[in-house]
DNA sequence: CGAATACTGATCCATAAGGCTAACTATCAC
DNA sequence: GTGATAGTTAGCCTTATGGATCAGTATTCG
């Protein structure tokens, strides 16, 4: 599955922007409201509702419509393929490179190249 | 410190990519020189130099040259930093706000507004 | 010295990212 | 039903990214 990497190109893309990091650090507080959201930013509206695509694009937010508000908030489980990157890339250089680490190590080396292939 | 976001912005941003993820799980198991990492992609060597300037510049990597080979090795401290954006993260949500783990959260909030603001 | 090796530098190019404005749709509150 | 409120859509613009090529420099080998 060579998803696994594309996730994670998402998800650190998603978290290389202070925005959208400020934005989850609030929702890691409770959920929020769109313009709620919004207001500690100097930044137009539209452009602040790419962010929030951006982070559902990439499921590290959820959010639902009620009437004319749309609420959003954190969905953890993205995080974890954050951690499991970490915990893969410290366990090679620790040297604990079981099998199934190095097969990792190794898919991640053949799945670069494989990248701009196909389809 | 604001350096800290910009700090995250460019690790975060190293990440995002599979060629720069991959580089990184192969120096993970020691240090190799470029033309050795360049070898498994498929990628004119100037644009891989590129991905190592990167990783370079945010210092995810240290390289050293020798002769005409220059020498990459992985430079463990900025993973830490990943790593304590993830602790902050997870601890706002799993509601252990204690005061110094709600002002590090608020300063990423106001810290995002200010960044295209001055100079 | 001359040739191969290992980068480096300087462009160039297409696409994506992040911001804006202007106009539009759907609630909700009178 | 009018008006404010809360999002949304649809462009447009500028800069950054990720790739390529082509030529140049510095070592090392024979």
């Amino acid at each position: 599955m060579d998803q696994y990497s594309q996730q994670l190109d998402g998800v650190f893309q998603a978290l290389a922007d202070p925005t959208r990091r400020a934005v989850l650090a609030r929702l890691g507080q409770g959920p929020a409201s769109i313009s709620d959201l919004a207001k500690p930013f100097d930044m137009a509206l539209p452009s602040f509702m790419k962010h929030i695509h951006f982070l559902e694009g990439n499921g590290l937010i959820q959010t639902r419509k009620e009437g004319r508000v749309r609420t959003c908030a954190i969905e953890k489980k993205q995080f974890a393929a954050v951690e499991a990157w970490l915990s893969t890339q410290r366990a090679l250089w620790e040297g604990r490179t079981d099998r199934l680490e190095q097969f990792v190590a190794k898919a991640q080396t053949i799945r670069a190249q494989t990248k701009g292939g196909s389809t």
